[in-house]
RNA sequence: GCUGAUGUAGCUCAGUCGGUAGAGCGCAUCCUUGGUAAGGAUGAGGUCACCAGUUCGAAUCUGGUCAUCAGCUCCA
């Protein structure tokens, strides 16, 4: 596959670039094909991306059908079939500028005033169409074999909500047809693992218009709720920390004095009692501060590790509400770490350790993110930098590659962010780290130091899970909803093959409740084939008891398993230390 | 909140030109007692998201509201 540079040069492509080339080009010929059929329309940007392209247009008050999107495609084809030569060219800032106003391209017009006064711009040009671009892209049009434009949205010019909003046009490219169709299988494969589908046919939650973004756990949901939270607790105990709860709802004065009134407004729901302003709280930060300032502390104490499982609620923007991945009530596995200034490194290190423990545990990939100072924040540069500092020590320390997110911390403190992807390759911020100078200051923390001074305590903010429900969606996503034994809301079902076999069944089924086992009994009139695809296709039970005539002879079980489809013949006895094992183990 | 789309039975979805609503699954009852991914029959279930408007007549057309979906923005 040829490719051709911004300065004219061809060569072979690399065969790491080859995607975003292709996807590129794809762009190009999606514009040249909107320009062809929509006169008036004036480009955005137009980057290939990690999952496809895109192009931002402005259209006017046009609206796209999906008519028109298959007409954009159509033309397209028809733009390959052409087999227009690519041809790039350079020129310098003022011509770049003429050329555009020319052709009336404001946005690129705008794009150009932010590039270096003594920038060169490139262009690539095939037939009438020409785009500001730096490249490099395929040769002619006919090297692009299969795309196909997926979907249409809106997007603010340059990301900024203040800006227009421009139409964004999505497509997918790929070398081959055969890599186009895989891809669209794949995507398929991945919406049958979506939470919200097997959510509802596992009835693990359920979301409704009386409340939007506030989940309802069913029975179902709630069991893996409370086994997440039972091995939590166990490893934090483990790990050092105590547990506190503390009010949902505490008064405006509290927090004026944490800076939500002034930085988180309108994202706290509120009410009034007895004439004056209450918050639901939006964060469980505040409660732990004034459980910690409820008694005067020793150095000998710190770090003090203090979790709290907190229901916080947040207005959430109704557009971003999705599932259980974005809710406007939601648990958090919060804890929040008191300690001197010389243990900030330490405690970090120990935080990232715990969070890697949990998310390996479920076999998770995660990336790490450093967000620094965001613009509306409170404290001074010293502590910033400070906080900042200390936890680019810790990731380096612990050699872990991370990412920086300039602007994105919270607005007392800066943060680090572990990201988790969801099964359409979505990621969603799960675990943070927070370091914070603020909260004690604002709340006049203190601890007695060595020499009788009153020092003031740093405070780590840190969530494991992230919120509990969230982190619920993607285990559900991780696992298409066939949970590892200790975690599955029904671990075994007892199945007879026919009412001869049913009172056996109703045995064994006692047995096992008796241990303590999540178990079910079908012992309905059906055919066994039925009961089975059932038991492993809606409520994906991991394992599945067939009981019948050789069974009750016997005095036996047949395991099925639903992973591996495969039978294995034990005594109920054998079956149960083999689950112990299992669940006490929290295999995975 | 923004752009676009969608909202019909518990679930997944049909519903043509405006004439008072259909299927499959699930559920109930009956028949069937069947050995590893759907046995058969009968039946019950819906103010067509909500509120207005147009019309003799609205699931269908118009407007508004709410919710959902994709993306943007924002976030755990």
């Amino acid at each position: 596959m040829k490719i051709i540079y911004k300065d004219g040069h061809v060569a072979e492509c690399p065969e790491e670039e080859k995607l975003h080339v292709i996807r590129h080009t794809a762009a190009h010929v999606m514009a040249q094909a909107i320009s062809r059929l929509y006169p008036g329309a004036d480009f955005g940007y137009g980057p290939a991306t990690e999952n496809g392209f895109y192009y931002d247009v402005d259209l006017g008050d046009r609206k796209l059908t999906d008519e028109d999107l298959a007409a954009i495609e159509a033309e397209m084809k028809k733009i390959v079939k052409e087999n227009l030569p690519v041809k790039p060219f350079i020129l310098p800032r003022s011509e770049a500028k003429k050329l555009m106003e020319e052709r009336h391209e404001k946005y690129k017009l705008e794009h150009i005033d932010d590039l270096p006064e003594d920038a060169e711009i490139s262009f690539f040009q095939q037939g009438d169409y020409i785009d500001m671009c730096v490249g490099p892209h395929l040769t002619y049009t006919k090297a692009l074999k299969a795309f196909k434009i997926t979907q249409q949205s809106g997007a603010y010019w340059k990301g900024d909500k203040n800006n227009v909003m421009l139409t964004r046009i999505n497509g997918i490219a790929f070398p081959t047809q055969e890599e186009l169709d895989a891809h669209l299988k794949l995507m398929e494969e991945a919406a049958r693992r979506d939470h919200r589908k097997i959510g509802k046919e596992m009835k693990l939650f359920m979301l409704r218009d009386e409340g939007p973004g506030f989940p309802f756990f069913l029975p179902n949901g709630m069991i893996l709720k409370n086994e997440l939270i039972d091995y939590w607790r166990e490893l934090h105990r483990a790990n050092g920390y105590v547990e506190i709860s503390t009010p949902i709802i505490l008064n405006r004065h509290l927090w004026e004095t944490s800076g939500h009134w002034d930085h988180y407004k309108d994202n706290m729901y509120s009410t009034i009692i007895d004439d004056e302003v209450y918050c639901v709280k939006p964060m469980n930060c505040p409660g732990g501060v004034m459980v910690y300032g409820s008694e005067p502390h020793s150095y000998r104490e710190l770090p003090m590790r203090v979790g709290e499982l907190g229901l916080v609620h947040r207005h959430e923007l109704r557009g971003a509400l999705h599932g259980l991945f974005r809710v406007r009530c939601f648990t958090q596995d919060d804890a929040h770490i008191f300690m001197r200034r010389d243990q900030i490194t330490d405690e970090i290190v120990n935080v990232v350790h715990l969070i890697n423990q949990v998310y390996t545990k479920f076999g998770f990939t995660y990336f790490v993110e450093l967000s620094t100072r965001p613009e509306n924040s409170m404290g001074s540069d010293e502590d910033w930098e400070a906080a900042t500092n200390g936890l680019k020590g810790a990731l380096e320390k612990l050699g872990l590659d991370y990412t920086i997110n300039e602007g994105d911390g919270a607005f007392y403190g800066p943060k680090i962010d572990f990201h988790l992807q969801d099964s359409i390759g979505r990621t969603w911020q799960c675990g943070t780290i927070q370091l914070d100078f603020q909260m004690p200051l604002n709340f006049q923390l203190e601890y007695t130091a060595e020499n009788g001074q009153k020092e003031r305590p740093i405070m780590i903010h840190r969530v494991c899970f992230g919120s509990i429900e969230r982190f619920i969606g993607i285990l559900t996503e991780h696992y298409a909803g066939k949970f590892p034994t200790w975690l599955a809301p029904e671990q075994v079902r007892v199945m007879s093959v026919s009412d001869k076999s049913a009172d056996y069944a109703k045995e064994v089924y006692e047995k096992l409740n008796a241990e303590k086992i999540r178990v079910g009994l079908d012992d309905r009139s059906d055919k066994i084939g039925y009961k089975i695809r059932e038991a492993r296709q809606i409520d994906r039970v991991p394992y599945m008891l067939i009981i019948g005539a050789k069974e009750v002879e016997t005095g036996t079980v047949s395991v099925r398993d639903r992973d591996t489809d495969e039978t294995t013949v034990m005594t109920v006895d054998e079956l149960i230390a083999k689950l112990r094992e299992e669940i006490e183990t929290r295999k995975s």
